[in-house]
DNA sequence: CGTTAGCACTCAAATGCATTGAGTGCTAAA
DNA sequence: TTTAGCACTCAATGCATTTGAGTGCTAACG
């Protein structure tokens, strides 16, 4: 028997009540104040019993016996599936994230601070957004400067979008003509590649076809490998961790410090966005659905961007469970429209 | 009349066992804990008359009248400058410190955000490190390379060690001899400048010495220029925020928000570090001495790092007014020392 | 038969009040 | 000058009481 098959719609309407009051609140909502602010057309009495059925079929709780009843983690989800319609995001504001969007167009990391950070304000919770990783990013071009008798800079340039750069000691100069073989012989067998096939093994290939240079090399090479995985580490941009103190449900340290936690582990955040990147739409996750056990008191609504109907990154929002959904569901997937049609624009090129 | 004037050494070793044990325990110190913890060889009441005393001059205050002592600011201030050993630090952590900076000496960023991590981990507080900036950096070489027909990247790179760069968008492709071209005017201009001395005069008078490619360069002018100051921007990389919320002096989410706020205004702590590296000597701040409204609650201990016997830097870490300062001291002290001597290496180039 | 009113019941939170104990200042004795 | 003794203060703690918002159950109502 499926779960859902004993919710008519007058339940329907009072989850909805009891989880928007509570959302909006955090008291936890008793069925005097949902018929008083609510105009449902019944009497406390008949929520009452509504609401000892919602209870027993698990979508209500209650903190303890003499309070007003607080949505579960199944009524949370069952309000996000079925209940709530995404809130409008106004025009105006619609606006301004554009705007600031473009304003940030030249740099791709300036791009997602600035996308984390709007998303942090806009939402009022944590924010945070998984940078932009093409698995068709291609290595476009690495070039060796010489910048003084013992350094050489390398650089590297990525399609789409991004440069990475590196300085290498070397131990004896090298003439010009020997950095032009080098660069020309380098991009001949790199250019165009995927990043995905770059690995050590074929860094060791052209190592030993150049060997005479195996001196500079080495130590270039290496720095490859080191970038391109450095970028992964730096996959995560995060924003607006102190609206969490500002959650009446962190007002105890202990909990907010375990937010903290949560969110200064890199892979538990990068892990989830990813998940979402590749699942390829909007999710919710809703406390203890996560298997991370410091989640059990927080939400996360994320959404992947995508150029070119590829998806390419996520972005996300964390708060507590009570989280106002409608709201921050409508501005994530708001966000990582514009986002996409932004990058869109930028690493297309 | 000095203020001073009236410490003799009992009062001194008074002063002291108060602060200590207040540091350690976080609550209001009494004489006959004094008397018990701290082997004075004098009596409770002696004691209570001393405290009394140095209450009367302000070393000390009491919360409410029938609680323990605790230092004042005044107090704090006197203990820092006149009474506390620092500790030494063991070698062992030495070694530690030491192995860890070498470990990312070969970036830059890397070096400072390990540099703030390693102060987070020894301190247990707030931790943040000012990058090198040299008053005498100069431009060592900028660079245009066309890595896409519509597209330059400009490479800018600054003597001591740095590299940025930069994507601009150019409406036709430049010949390979016109940017080469280019490239080397602008380097016969821009070579061996300080950062200080390019401004939005120099640039413009280059641009109009070059005024056949103003296309391409007025983009790659401004780009400098943008470079320049976003690095100005970008100078406190910070850590350990956490440890904050771990002092129970930050148990009230209130006073943590507060210390959060002020993390999160870069201007405060960055122009705090900036003053120390001018000041170019070891500072600890204490709560209301700095002008910071949110700093009554903190204090921060602060040293400039030196290259070549000059400050190119500062690093810092900010826990409550009832900071292990002797510890911290030595800590901040050491990580200074040792940053400024990997950087002295890595600079010299 | 679904809905509502009424009522007894529960329990967290607020309030009031006495107790405790760590701490003080003052005074007088050592 | 130091210390012992003593009266006093006051935050914190514990405990009983009250309050009030909320519930479940039952019986009456349309």
């Amino acid at each position: 028997m499926s779960p859902y098959s004993l919710m008519d719609d007058r339940k329907k309407r009072i989850l909805q009540a009891v989880t928007d009051d509570y959302i909006s609140t955090a008291e936890p909502v008793g069925s005097r104040t949902i018929a008083r602010r609510y105009d449902l057309g019944i009497s406390p009495a008949t929520i009452r019993n509504e609401m000892a059925d919602l209870e027993e079929s698990g979508y209500l709780e209650q903190p303890h016996i003499s309070a007003g009843r607080i949505p579960s983690q199944k009524g949370y989800r069952f309000y996000v599936d079925f209940i709530m319609q995404t809130k409008g995001v106004s025009d105006e504001e619609r606006l301004r994230i554009r705007r600031r969007l473009e304003e940030r167009k030249r740099e791709l990391d300036l791009v997602t601070e600035e996308t984390a950070r709007i998303l942090a304000q806009l939402s009022n919770y944590a924010a945070f957004v998984l940078s932009p990783v093409s698995r068709a990013a291609v290595l476009k071009r690495l070039e060796l400067v010489q910048v003084d008798p013992q350094l050489v800079l390398v650089i590297l340039v990525v399609d789409p979008g991004f440069v990475r750069t590196h300085l290498v000691m070397t131990e004896r100069q090298l003439k010009p003509e020997q950095l032009a073989y080098i660069n020309s012989y380098l991009n001949s067998r790199l250019r165009d590649i995927p990043l995905s096939k770059i690995g050590v093994s074929l860094l060791k290939e052209i190592a030993a076809e150049l060997k005479e240079y195996s001196n500079v090399l080495e130590a270039t090479l290496e720095a490859v490998v080191q970038l391109l995985e450095h970028r992964q580490e730096e996959a995560v941009v995060t924003d607006g961790q102190i609206n969490i103190l500002e959650q009446p449900e962190f007002r105890e340290v202990e909990s907010a410090k375990r937010v903290f936690d949560l969110l200064a582990e890199d892979d538990t955040v990068s892990g989830l966005l990813v998940d979402t990147m590749n699942a390829g739409s909007i999710r919710v996750v809703i406390g203890r659905e996560s298997p991370h056990p410091n989640m059990d008191i927080c939400s996360v609504v994320s959404a992947p961007y995508v150029v070119d109907g590829v998806p390419i990154g996520a972005i996300g929002v964390l708060g507590p469970t009570r989280m106002h959904y409608a709201r921050v569901v409508a501005i994530v997937e708001l966000v990582a429209c514009h986002l996409g049609e932004i990058l869109s624009k930028m690493l297309v090129m």
